[in-house]
DNA sequence: ATTCATATATGTAAATATCATATATCATTT
DNA sequence: AAATGATATATGATATTTACATATATGAAT
């Protein structure tokens, strides 16, 4: 569903985390190189993120521009040419300090949790 | 700062979550209805957040705009004119929305921490 | 008289997400 | 053999949001 109330949401669920799926990438990389077709599975199941396909390969792209991943051809007899991505080592850096900043964003959300609790627990009218 | 390991970053910080200071005004406008300028420290204290003031407002008359929130001018004698908001009911389903939102949000946090520690724990190099 | 905090707002640019579309190959089905 | 679907990589166009700067005006304090 996609409104609350007939009130409409805006660009998308409420809640998302911007390019969350690169912390995703990078640590779905750190386990072995891959190509951006084959990470969509693993999106899902180990990030739970509908990825968009083009938006994943934009964002390799991005990625590689900001030097946290490398990229090279895989060109093997009766397969598809696959662009295998291997995370840098600053991509591990900036993976570290995504952890470490969604740490802090957690406690935020966590804080919001305890103030909503304090604000509506007693409230019978919702 | 703003760089890891000479690799720049984007837009902002990582970790932020879109809109998050919606809930947190909405959170606030829950105690006591409150004019713009008047939510600056409450979102500063209550919601961890430093707060463009100019989106503040841009955000409000959205919020307005999206039934969440109503405002009418308050003008006093010796006070300068203030457009005081109030949460609607709408604005109370959405809060609502939104924590549970966030707390699909906080899971997703989890499970990249704890596959993080995974890869990351015994590895000595980092 | 001037400066600072309060108070509300708009202009503009950049980054990101979403959705659609394009292209091509490999494998399977008809 | 032809057609379809899954694999594989990518771009175009649009909308939303954020960041930063700027504009304006009043009340309070120096």
């Amino acid at each position: 569903m996609n409104s609350v109330n007939g009130a409409p949401f805006r660009s998308r669920d409420f809640g998302t985390i911007e390019r969350f799926v690169e912390p995703c990438i990078l640590l779905l990389l750190s386990k072995e190189p891959a190509h951006g077709y084959g990470l969509l599975e693993g999106l899902e199941t180990h990030c739970g993120e509908k990825v968009d396909v083009g938006d994943l390969y934009r964002t390799l792209r991005r990625m590689e521009h900001d030097g946290w991943v490398s990229s090279a051809w895989d060109r093997k007899e009766n397969q598809r040419d696959k662009r295998i991505y291997t995370i840098t080592e600053e991509g591990s850096a900036f993976l570290k300090h995504a952890v470490a900043s969604l740490r802090e964003t957690d406690e935020l959300i966590h804080h919001l949790f305890s103030g909503y609790k304090k604000v509506y627990s007693n409230n019978k009218t919702l």
